[in-house]
DNA sequence: CGACATCTCCGCCTGTAGACGGAGATGAAA
DNA sequence: TTTCATCTCCGTCTACAGGCGGAGATGTCG
């Protein structure tokens, strides 16, 4: 008998997953979650062998609520099944602990599969999200910010705001001096000519907090 | 009896509406399809009253088949049935001509009433959704580069690449004192205080060609 | 220890940016 | 026709940007 619990924001999508699993006689569901939190507290009182959870939800990712799990519980296989558009997340997913990751593309069939195989200790990942990690491991394509230390980042990154030396140093609690130093090195190392296309570049690479 | 048909591409989630629906003595699931097109076929085939209809799908949007399903049977009254996380495609999907806008978050009981709302011709709409709706209704938020003239537009787009005046003035064929005219206008107009900023406002809000 | 990277700051110099005020040419609108 | 917006250009001036070369204070690594 295995014991799974569901996690989903999506009540409907609850529904759908476990009309996958009612008709499999050694799967039982042990219980329902609707929240990050609400699966932490529902899977550490249940101690289900399996975990089906979301990512993407309201109260509590399903990323701190793997992590959270795992910390009181780490026997605990959990199974990532969410939509593809949240690819960013893969990465932090398989950090977090996740011992599978499926997509809600998925079959009733190959949910009940990876359900099995986790209890046996074998890992499933879907192919195009696999295709995706595979590309962190290989040699990563060199951006040319890179190079900047961690403290040319900063002042690139004020720059992407659109500050000045002035606001920068005031910023960075250092004198304009070292402020025109680093702007210096940064357009050398960006290979731009002014801070407009370090700006400009600076924006276009996601390096600024604020969109 | 009303007769609905469901579309969505994830199985899990199509079983998941119909465990909704499956309760409702009323309600008669005459179908599912798991692709715009598809739904099309679907549709136009069984003749459903109505139609829950996702919008992100593979082969052909939820949005394309709304229309080409009204195109032939235009008393349909489809129900867009969607994520929260897709909002730009909300008024496509009006425009489109589907019936209501409800969410995944959604409950059996809010499904079974829009289904039930729509054979009476009453439109459902989220309350989220709606009031992204209203927006669009209200007068427009003037963006500060609306009151910007054709020329320094041009302008701005050549800053937000990173240009320099120089440049600018090779680009378009004018002089540098005008670029320099037009890029004190701009700077005046967005109310930021030198090309850097100009060049992040331009990337911002997407006025940049090449991304 | 020495080599190296990083962060900090200095002076000097040139070029660009940008503000300010003025002005002619054009075309559309009242 | 007059008015207005737009595009074009001019001169002047100040401040900031950025290159160049130099240098002291760290901390790390072999």
């Amino acid at each position: 008998m295995i014991r799974v619990a569901v996690v989903d924001d999506h009540e409907m999508v609850r529904k759908g997953i476990i009309s996958y699993l009612i008709t499999e006689p050694e799967i039982e569901i042990v219980g329902e979650a609707n929240s990050g939190n609400g699966a932490v507290s529902l899977v550490l009182e249940k101690r289900p062998e399996v975990v089906l959870m979301d990512l993407l939800m309201e109260n509590g990712t399903g990323i701190d609520a793997t992590k959270e799990i795992l910390k009181e519980y780490p026997e605990c296989k959990i199974i990532i099944i969410t939509s593809f558009y949240d690819d960013e997340q893969v990465f932090p997913a398989i950090e977090a602990g996740a011992f599978s990751y499926i997509l809600k593309t998925a079959t009733a069939e190959e949910v009940v599969r990876a359900i099995q195989k986790a209890v046996a200790g074998e890992t499933v990942i879907e192919p195009k999200v696999a295709n995706r990690m595979m590309k962190r491991f290989r040699p990563q394509e060199r951006k040319p910010h890179d190079e900047l230390t961690e403290r040319e980042m900063e002042v690139l990154m004020c720059i992407g705001e659109g500050m000045t030396n002035q606001q920068i140093s005031e910023e960075l609690f250092i004198g304009i001096k070292t402020v025109k130093t680093h702007v210096s090195n940064i357009l050398s190392k960006l290979d731009v000519t002014d801070r407009t296309q370090a700006a400009v570049y600076a924006n276009r690479n996601g390096l600024v907090q604020n969109q």
